[in-house]
DNA sequence: TCTCTTGATAGATAAATAGCTATATAGCAT
DNA sequence: ATGCTATATAGCTATTTATCTATCAAGAGA
């Protein structure tokens, strides 16, 4: 019986170097990454094939980080011409950290 | 090579679900636990005995909990005849939220 | 000093997490 | 329809984390 289970689930998902390398580098996705064709940067988010290149581990396991991320609400994945991008929810996000500055 | 170090550990120290209901129930000395002899509830802190049974787990694994906790900066340990005493470092923890809000 | 209690340490086990390779699925594009 | 590419899943291994019991060390109080 958890105590708090959405902040704890949030906690989880972030207490991971890769995923906060993830978090970070979505957080200026035109500055780290080049233009893409398929999906815009901004409104879309960055292809998960990149994210996977720049964190540097193979595919399967950057996936499963990226859903971590997404089942915790952090990023939203769209689907586009059979890639997925991501990007920030920055509005969930800054409703966890109100949560936590409160909760804590 | 860690991205950042700090954040990880503090993070990590706060993905559980025992380390969350320490801290929780460290908000509110007086209002959580029954008054103490030989240490302050509020100057010292909480005796670990209390959290320990509050916990419902064994003695060794509260007390390893606890110093995860002491080891991130959350908590501070007081020792006092034979008792040691758990209190939040609030400074701490805000100065954490702070980052927290400006890192993620 | 001796005893009792508290807290720390050691060692073992179980579960969760992170990683990989191999394979399957799904969707474009020819 | 076929083939290519991106993503997801399966299954395995290694590592970390959480937990326990048993034991040790330290200190208070008689």
């Amino acid at each position: 019986m958890k105590n708090n289970p959405d902040i704890e689930l949030g906690l989880k998902a972030l207490a991971n170097d890769k995923r906060l390398l993830v978090l970070t580098l979505l957080k200026d996705p035109v500055g780290n990454f080049p233009p893409q064709v398929d999906g815009d940067l901004l409104t879309d988010g960055v292809c998960g094939n990149w994210l996977t290149e720049r964190l540097a581990i193979s595919q399967p396991t950057a996936a499963r980080h990226l859903k971590v991320l997404v089942d915790a609400g952090f990023i939203i994945p769209t689907r586009k011409k059979g890639w997925v991008f991501y990007r920030r929810d920055d509005v969930a996000i800054a409703a966890f950290k109100a949560k936590i500055s409160e909760d804590i």
